[in-house]
DNA sequence: GGGTGCATGTAATGGGTTACATGATTCT
DNA sequence: AGAATCATGTAACCCATTACATGCACCC
């Protein structure tokens, strides 16, 4: 999607300033803590960890495990938290997410209401369950012990906590306007069909 | 950014069952109409809609104007009001977004609160003057003409709204946080100051 | 015996932005 | 005179995902 200022390095940053940690790690824990409003693959969190090393980011120890595969345990540097200062300070961007659901909805009326109303359907579904998510990661933090990010975590979780609750308010509503489009275009065919009869 | 099933055909194709227009002029309308939740570059259009008319989706024709230059106006064929309908009966993926904000925030720790205060507050502006278009947006729609297309119109921009009052909500509620911290860590550091005064 | 998880990595592939090129007209 | 807008297009480049490759251990 050609990013200009990449990020995905300062992730991996970012996530060793909690502790060190192997690429296969990093890797579980972006998907688990902030999976919600980030993604990265290992075809990129590989080559970026020898990037990083080799502008002196990061350092890394290989931790030999017999049976097991070796690991490469990778720490942050001081130059490494430089760099990620310094990102941390440049404003982000707004940026305009491309968002398929609203696309489709969008061109709605090429095709019959029931496809919309399937998908919204299923759409809440998912997001009734992450809100719930949210909600359990919020609690888990709050009561933890509480570390100079804890409020930082909890902010982001809050984020998604009031997103998905928007989205489900919104979802409602516009099941509900589909569903009278629904009928109408019912009520019409219904007309048609007694026209056609007391025409015969 | 690789997405498997593109969308960027289907945007155009869509959009020409408005009205044949050239490319030129769908660049324009994806950035006035639908630029909140999906954008397009010329590097991206043009390059379809020759393949798109290679296909057989979209014819085009020539109007030659005197002074400015040739415009090529493209129409959607039966074809592509195929290919459209087939594009819209597949459910919309839920995908997650890379959201750049919230993962500075997320590292937030690592620098002072004065820094996200300061984007937090320069994004509370853009999304309040967001907010006021799709406002504007919604009841420009409402009070138009009504197309089979309006209701849909108008459920994108209700999710504008939708959208933007939570986040608006949610940034006034991490604003106070922030601060919060700012007014914790400022306290500490006068206790500090009056230890080494008293340790005088 | 076969699937799953751990663990690292590379290459192919594809999507998308930016920058560049061109040229006329209109506005300041 | 110079900037901006209209209008089309191409090429370079970057970023990211997917698929593939490898190999051991553990569980059913």
């Amino acid at each position: 999607m050609a990013r200009r200022s990449s990020s995905s390095m300062e992730v991996l940053l970012g996530l060793l300033t909690i502790e060190p940690m192997s690429g296969y790690d990093l890797g579980q824990m972006i998907r688990e803590s902030i999976g919600h409003f980030w993604n990265e693959s290992y075809g990129q969190i590989y080559p970026n960890l020898k990037t990083l090393a080799a502008e002196g980011s990061v350092t890394s120890k290989i931790e030999k495990r017999r049976g097991k595969p070796d690991r490469h345990i990778y720490s942050i540097t001081k130059k490494g938290r430089e760099r990620l200062a310094k990102w941390l300070a440049v404003p982000p961007q707004p940026e305009v997410p491309r968002n398929e659901m609203l696309l489709k909805l969008f061109f709605g009326s090429q095709v019959s209401p029931d496809i919309p109303i399937a998908y919204l359907t299923r759409m809440v579904e998912c997001e009734r369950a992450a809100l719930e998510r949210f909600r359990q990661i919020h609690a888990a933090i709050s009561t933890n012990k509480q570390y100079p990010d804890t409020p930082y975590w909890k902010m982001a979780a809050r984020f998604g906590v009031t997103e998905m609750e928007a989205h489900l308010r919104w979802a409602d509503e516009t099941l509900a306007e589909l569903k009278k489009i629904v009928g109408k275009q019912r009520s019409r065919a219904e007309t048609r069909k007694e026209n056609s009869r007391a025409s015969k």
